[in-house]
DNA sequence: CGAACTAAACTGACTGGTCAGTACAAAAAC
DNA sequence: GTTTTTGTACTGACCAGTCAGTTTAGTTCG
């Protein structure tokens, strides 16, 4: 780990915080790049430097945001029992969208579009995150623990999707709220897988 | 209703569709005044004839649709008991969002997004449609047929948001799903409340 | 050590294209 | 004869992406 990688990897970084931020509030089009390098600190062309277009740097932001996102739902429910692990899922899903509300707006924003360049990537991203929700849900049926006719690619396609907009409604509409109060109301959405 | 504002009332409806699919797709700076008059079969000028702006378009635009929904919602409670109402509300949500499908998938994309220039309006037409299903609410925790703990403001965002995503998830990714399953799920998922 | 060198990282002025909004005369609808 | 629409042309602001040049961090060698 060198001192040229580190700064490249801050840069980045900066660049990732300045966009989501931005394309939360106002959309993809309407942030433009100057707008994100000036709220970065950094020259217009280091964004080029870094990336290849603005389109590819809000494709490799997704990503990362939703790596991330599956990377704290595998953590959280290593070796819980099927229904304890459907309530940290939730829990894990609300602390990340507090922690990374802008990102939560943007995913709502673009997730249900058609059409759009980013797309497929974000089709494909969706099916990673609900994966890890699937493979939770799926071992709960098997062992008896949920429903045996439970849809689980739905249960967790709805899982997922109510979650993100129940708590970003929270972060948006009723910030003063506390979040104990926000994760009751989901797990009694819910309640069936939970 | 002379054969003038009939017909600029065509145009404007023409607009409006136009309109609705291609922000809907794209987003609202993606998408060009040239692509709107274009696909409504009118001269741009038209467009500045009868709107002020491109803004002003998309405000009444939002204004229009979210009038709409709320009609229906009101039709759709009528003389019901609150019960009933809940599951009526739901069902007419969910008619609403399979026939203005992209009228919906807009509504998403901009309903949780903050400091944009058409926010306030958006706010208002939110609170508009929440306070529909809310007097229903109210009138069932009133009436005792409703849990009387029950946060009526809460649960009526919850089963507005909700309800949009469930149901703006379910055309774009899971099409082929018969409608019954869709608000089948949703009862499910608002149970306590219907 | 430090001077010279090198490649990576960054800079910001510039360009070519795009687009919201305007202008307006002529035509069509009523 | 008034309202609405058309078609075309225009303008000025804005913006994604480029590129020639500068700075920085690490390396080599005396």
């Amino acid at each position: 780990m060198d001192g040229r990688s580190r700064r490249r990897g801050d840069t980045r970084q900066r660049l990732y915080e300045a966009a989501v931020e931005l394309i939360a509030e106002r959309g993809f089009s309407a942030t433009t790049v100057d707008d994100i390098a000036l709220r970065a600190n950094v020259a217009k062309g280091t964004v080029y430097y870094n990336f290849k277009s603005k389109t590819e740097l809000f494709e490799e932001l997704l990503r990362h945001g939703v790596g991330l996102l599956t990377e704290e739902f595998r953590v959280a429910v290593e070796g819980l029992p099927p229904r304890e692990a459907v309530r940290a899922l939730v829990r894990a899903q609300l602390a990340y969208i507090k922690r990374y509300r802008a990102f939560a707006q943007l995913l709502v924003s673009e997730m249900w579009r058609t059409n759009r360049e980013w797309q497929q990537t974000l089709v494909l991203l969706r099916e990673q995150a609900i994966g890890v929700i699937a493979e939770t849900v799926q071992a709960g049926v098997d062992s008896g623990d949920l429903p045996a006719d439970l849809d689980v690619r739905v249960a967790s396609a709805a899982l997922f999707g109510v979650g993100l907009v129940v708590a970003v409604d929270w972060l948006v509409f009723q910030p003063d709220r506390p979040i104990e109060d926000v994760e009751e109301s989901m797990l009694a959405i819910v309640r069936r897988v939970a």
